[in-house]
DNA sequence: ATGGTGGGTAGCCCA
């Protein structure tokens, strides 16, 4: 079983690169996010052709996640109970053998800054949902653009970046309070190669010098842990005409 | 040199 996350910035222009790496990976479920196609214009019915079902919740303009799934997905939540929130950066659903938590976290602009505040505070409410959901669900992954690099490994230029936005003490600590819930960083359960990324800003050629940041995760429940076989960044996608900055993070789940 | 590029959308906001 194969389960992946991807920032799509903009399901509309990328739909393209999306069906062929559906086509060509054969996921069982592609978690996306930064859709920015609000519900009634969501293309399901060219996901249907391709054959994924289609989960979404989106907005005009900003943000918008989905979940892609070769078998439907049921339980969908797009708004916990303890955020409320217009931007639509969440959506939940249960699958046959685990629920898929879909998460884009504000990015945060920059430390200090209201948008931040936004951030921490969207943060602690979500990982207060996440605690009740693991409760519910013990087969759970929460998966998506963190917009946090965990570690100092995580960065290209972790002097540069020190303290700076997606890498400031006070969103990693956010971070290892997620893992605290009882979720594990998938990507290092595994040997992976150095300066491994998932993001790369277009400027300054940021992929070509691989001047990236590992901000987007799949992170999987203790009671998955022991059937995750491997974890791995897919770079192919980056390289394209016209690419996402963002490129998939996928899983292999052996459940039996 | 607080730059640079890209998406959505119509003069900017957001990443």
């Amino acid at each position: 079983m194969k389960i992946a996350t991807w920032n799509v910035n903009s399901l509309r222009v990328r739909l393209p690169h999306v069906l062929d790496w559906l086509s060509q990976e054969q996921p069982d479920i592609l978690a996306v996010q930064e859709t920015k196609t609000q519900d009634a214009d969501f293309p399901a019915n060219v996901f249907a052709d391709n054959g994924y079902h289609a989960l979404f919740s989106g907005q005009k303009t900003y943000n918008g996640v989905a979940v892609f799934s070769r078998n439907p997905g049921s339980e969908r939540l797009t708004d916990p109970d303890n955020l409320d929130d217009p931007q639509r950066r969440i959506l939940a659903a249960s699958y046959d053998r685990f629920r898929i938590i879909n998460l884009y976290v504000p990015n945060g602009s920059e430390v200090g800054s209201e948008k931040f505040a936004y951030k921490m505070d969207w943060l602690a409410k979500i990982s207060e949902f996440i605690r009740r959901e693991l409760e519910r669900y013990p087969h759970t992954i929460v998966l998506g653009d963190f917009n946090i690099a965990p570690e100092d490994a995580d960065v290209y230029d972790p002097a540069l970046w020190r303290d700076k936005i997606l890498c400031s003490p006070s969103e990693r600590a956010a971070f290892q309070s997620l893992l605290k819930a009882g979720l594990h960083d998938a990507f290092r359960l595994f040997e992976q190669p150095e300066s491994s990324f998932s993001w790369w800003d277009y400027r300054a050629a940021g992929f070509r010098r691989n001047l990236g940041l590992r901000i987007d995760h799949i992170l999987i429940s203790s009671a998955l842990k022991p059937y995750c076989t491997a974890c791995r960044i897919d770079k192919a996608p980056r390289k394209l005409e016209k690419p996402s900055d963002h490129t998939p993070v996928l899983i292999e789940l052996d459940l039996k």
